[in-house]
DNA sequence: CCTACGATAACGTGGCGTCATGGTAG
DNA sequence: GCTACCATGACGCCACGTTATCGTAG
């Protein structure tokens, strides 16, 4: 039985999401104590996980809250449809870095994009590193 | 010269959002008429689009702010930035994709993870359509 | 008794959606 | 003069972050 902030440590999810997750009973803890401790034990852990997925994948907690229920202690199937929802953001996102590729192979003959002032790649992309900072 | 119902239609940004992005200084108009009318131009529309691959990246318009102001007009810089993204992004979703992978194999010997009644495939998975509308 | 951790309000924020009300272009 | 589009408030919503205040476990 872990507490909110053991469980919170372990999956990075705020106590405040924790508590609101129980508010919406979207996961509520396994237990409660006498002084109105959360509570949590292994498998509560595992659906936060599978949450967490979800909710990287960018669907709405009333709409997760449904596929749970749906596929109530289903793992298999929960795990099918995260593989397919992953494969599906995959290929979206090789076509967008092919065409990507395209365009700067394209760019450097100066087709259809113009180049800006020689571009010249300046000070080593200081936007990169604010993107690694944020996104890496 | 583009009103925002066309650019809206051209892009899938509402005009709330073409709006609001006015507001905020990420996106001004290129022109404004007499009677307060936004007018976008081709240019208006290329940054919009590299704004809203930034926002599917999950970056805080704040940061896009940034971002689009730091690598002004250096459109090289801008595509090699979200073609690094994306590449970040695809080989973590191969390395999830083949740990679920993994997880599914293990499941049929019954490995660590508990099978949930029999799972027998049961109604083609209610669940994927959901997905698939929502997501594909 | 102190400190670290727990609880519940309750308000704030980002990124818009959604009216309501009124001006404008063709 | 009608209709389709434009504008500006202003309030609502989701998914939390952030105090503020108080109880509790060790």
């Amino acid at each position: 039985m872990k507490t909110v902030k053991e469980v919170s440590e372990l999956t990075g999810i705020s106590i405040r999401t924790l508590r609101y997750y129980d508010e919406i009973d979207l996961l509520k803890p396994a237990k409660v104590t006498e002084a109105g401790y959360r509570l949590y034990d292994e498998s509560s852990l595992k659906i936060l996980r599978q949450i967490m997925f979800f909710r990287e994948m960018e669907v709405p907690l009333s709409e997760i809250k449904v596929i749970m229920k749906d596929s109530e202690s289903d793992n298999r199937k929960i795990l099918e449809t995260q593989k397919m929802m992953l494969e599906i953001k995959r290929n979206r996102l090789n076509g967008i870095i092919e065409w990507i590729s395209d365009v700067l192979k394209g760019e450097d003959k100066d087709t259809e994009y113009q180049r800006s002032a020689q571009s010249e790649i300046k000070g080593s992309m200081p936007d990169v590193e604010r993107i690694c900072a944020l996104y890496g």
